[in-house]
DNA sequence: CTGAAAGCGCTAACAG
DNA sequence: CTGTTAGCGCTTTCAG
């Protein structure tokens, strides 16, 4: 690989030209440019990235950190990052945090130590690690989940309010026992989905019991696992609220395994949308969440913030939702 | 943020025996070491990765460039390719090229200036962007998608072989015109299951009509439009193969938009698996690829030529597997 | 407007 | 076994 000082040596010009030509800084003379410029295509000339992240103290690389790759909420995120980023000049890689704080550390090093220029995470929660980064000085964007004792910029989706709306129409709906799948209960997207279910039941005077309740891990299987273990308990639950969208596939599974029908015998809303909703059979009605806006925000956010280090952090929460299709409209 | 000679300074040794220490390289006596991992505890000490891969003249990173992030098959290769990665002590991020060139281009540039240990990559086909990167010297593995003109390590589907058990299936299932929408024309993995859908219609002596061919983008929209055009064409097909699992679920839409019954009067087979199949109705009947194989294969492949740089290239085929579910099962 | 020179933080010869 | 020294390739003062 050709280094500057090839191409300096190629052009008959110092180092320190061709690096302001590269870098297009201060005016260079425009013969003395044009010649730089046919050395860099005769070497084929690449600048080290490495080489100038070492002197620059930085890279021109986001990283985005998502909890699950094969949640496909947060593959959608990403696209809205990629837009922006790559309109502001920066590539984008993804690390798949896999929902263990471990891994998310690591990968969170790793950012710290390759010095990216910025990084946009949906945490699993462990504050040290957030602590790092925000110490290092290093921009960050949290996304999806708030991050208690930090204080960084934060794009949410209105989860309260969501879940809030979707037990509501339950009960319009005319289901009587309404139980909610929640995620985990450290992350804040579980806690807020589940106190907007809570407020709803509340509200509509429906029975607000532990036993209609069930915390499970935002996955396939523990959706499935929470619906069986509600189905089993005698709570008698003829609906359900799942606060997301792999724990409403595995919901719904678990209700067709019993030869439960749905909407008919049992009413079935999730939170945030799946892939080929229309093709699953019931259709399902889920609160959506506006994905790709909430990876564009995001990014918008930390481009503000590189650009502008001292601000203030600002959480922008944005309105989910209501898709209303087959799985929870009773037949009349 | 500390540097290795604060470390020495506070240790009272070299910044030598530091960096002897933190990759345990040659022996330190233990006295020092102690002194030292002390003292990096004191100054909470994190290696500077950038100086260090300057120095190295490469990182301990692998680079994956996926062409469809909003395929899950492409997602899941990622988890293969993970949990060797890490045990091999190397951290993956993932690029998303979105069947973009110019994109995949960028972030090989990336990849190169940032002189990543390693490239999983599934080509959108252009030879010059691989090239590239192969005289660099950077160890690439090919997945999914051959490149033609490079010599590269590569592991493949069994892409001819799948679509022929596939198509053979729709035509023991009884249906006699059998459609093919298959991916872009440049795309290998496009015509090795063109291909396979040609033998086994050729060999079955089921009309092998070009009428009953169509090109389509491997996505959802791609599969509905290929589907309504095959509707409309006048060539009648009662059955088609589609290439991917996207343009499967774009297909069955348009199925169910027109209200054709399948498999009752139109059998559907797709090429590789969607997450909750076997909610959609009618379940699909697809070629199954060994996404986390194909994964762990590739990485495997990478540490291996990273570890020995002159081996020959090689290519491994992974066995695909048809699993019948309804949509190509016609009622007796 | 251009060049010389210093140095980002780390590793790897090479002496001792 | 340990320290000294010389860069990796680039950017950026600082002179000229």
């Amino acid at each position: 690989m050709a280094t500057i000082y090839d191409v300096a040596r190629h052009a008959g010009v110092s180092a320190a030209t061709v690096s302001r030509v590269v870098n297009g800084r201060t005016t260079v003379d425009a013969a003395l440019a044009a010649r730089v410029h046919q050395a860099m295509r005769d070497l084929d000339y690449r600048p080290n990235a490495v080489a100038r992240n070492l002197r620059r103290q930085q890279t021109s690389i986001w990283a985005v950190i998502i909890s699950d790759i094969g949640n496909p909420f947060f593959t959608s995120l990403v696209r809205g990052v990629e837009d922006v980023a790559q309109a502001a000049g920066y590539s984008v890689v993804l690390c798949n945090s896999d929902e263990d704080p471990g891994k998310e550390d690591r990968y969170v090093s790793a950012a710290l130590a390759e010095q990216m220029a910025g990084v946009i995470i949906s945490s699993t929660g462990k504050l040290a690690t957030i602590t790092r980064l925000v110490e290092s000085g290093t921009p960050v964007v949290a996304i999806d989940r708030q991050i208690r004792g930090a204080t960084v910029d934060t794009v949410l989706a209105d989860n309260e309010h969501g879940a809030d709306v979707a037990t509501s129409h339950l009960v319009a709906a005319g289901y009587q026992r309404i139980a909610c799948i929640t995620g985990p209960r450290k992350l804040p997207t579980a806690q807020q989905r589940l106190r907007g279910y809570t407020n709803a039941v509340r509200r509509h005077k429906r029975p607000a019991d532990d036993q209609l309740i069930r915390h499970a891990d935002y996955r396939e299987e523990g959706g499935y696992a929470a619906m069986a273990s509600l189905l089993d308990s005698g709570a008698e639950p003829d609906a359900v609220f799942a606060a997301n969208n792999l724990m409403t596939v595995g919901a719904m599974e678990c209700l067709v395994d019993r030869g439960i029908s749905v909407p008919g015998r049992f009413g079935v809303v999730g939170f945030d949308d799946i892939p080929w909703a229309h093709l699953v059979r019931p259709s399902l009605t889920t609160v959506v969440q506006p994905t790709y806006e909430l990876g564009r925000t995001a990014a918008l956010l930390l481009a503000e913030r590189i650009a502008e280090p001292g601000r203030p952090a600002s959480t922008v929460t944005l309105q989910t939702e209501l898709k209303i299709r087959e799985s929870s409209v009773r037949p009349a």
